[in-house]
DNA sequence: TAAAATTAAATCGCATACGATTAAAGGAGG
DNA sequence: CCTCCTTTAATCGTATGCGATTTAATTTTA
């Protein structure tokens, strides 16, 4: 029995969806190319067209991502005119962000997507709920103050 | 019955498979720090400690990972004196990169992480087992060419 | 109420990811 | 032998991701 049989690749959970993660964002990338979105813009604005508005505290908890990641990105979907950012007048360190009209017809665009990834992952409806409540588990267990 | 209902973030699978492999790789951040190596790196030592010398290419194809990404990755692996790279004689297209001693020995500082990582991941085996083989399931079904 | 503590975003620096291109080496065919 | 094709790394540019710090606004507290 090696001592080291912990460390090989095949016996590591995180290699394997490390891979996922990653493979499964590279299936999105033509599509998210036809809406000039990356994956993780994307993500931002599933975030607005379900929730309209926010600012970037709150849509960093629920995407897990703070602000020196989400400044540049959500500067980068203002230019392209999908998103508005503006100072609370309440407070001003609050900063608004929502959707634009064209942000907001963006959706109709990527209402086809969600199926067409499915398809390349091609996981039998069981497969699909065991992983994504395995899913969940994992990050409640990580994050005891994640709530979906 | 919302048209837009496959948008919605709970109903994607994606996207928490995108939380839990960063959330479980900032997990190993702060074990990992004390051997003063990143995910990526850790994840490229163990592919060595396994098969102690290679080349980009075949390293690449078990990490998914192109050159793009591991010629930068190798070269500092290569500063901190865990690796060695060096062209093959009979083919100079290649780089042949091994450990070194030194990366040898750090091996024996690595293995507990995978245990202490474990821990805070928190899945019974049951759930782990599952999960590595859908995790395995999808990427045969995302990328055929992919032999573990 | 003025100083201290807290909060929210922005900024900085470093390390991936990755599509695309380039450069160099090796191999195939005329 | 020479040109074309293929292969392997390296390089380039853009976009995250994130620990750490900074800046500005607000709140707390002495």
């Amino acid at each position: 029995m090696d001592k080291y049989e912990c460390l090989k690749l095949k016996n590591q959970l995180c290699f394997p969806i490390y891979l996922c993660s990653k493979e499964i964002i590279r299936k999105y990338t033509p599509f998210l190319k036809k809406l000039d979105l990356t994956y993780t813009q994307y993500i931002v604005m599933m975030y607005f067209w379900e929730y309209n508005e926010s600012n970037v505290k709150e849509l960093g908890n629920k995407l897990m991502l703070d602000s020196n990641t989400l400044t540049p990105l959500l500067k980068k979907l203002e230019d392209k005119g999908y998103i508005e950012r503006k100072r609370s007048s309440l407070d001003e360190r609050n900063l608004i962000v929502k959707l634009t009209s064209k942000g907001e017809k963006l959706r109709d665009d990527a209402v086809d997507i969600p199926s067409s990834v499915g398809k390349c992952i091609n996981l039998c409806s069981e497969d699909f709920v065991a992983l994504y409540s395995l899913m969940y588990k994992i990050l409640g267990n990580i994050r005891e103050d994640y709530n979906e």
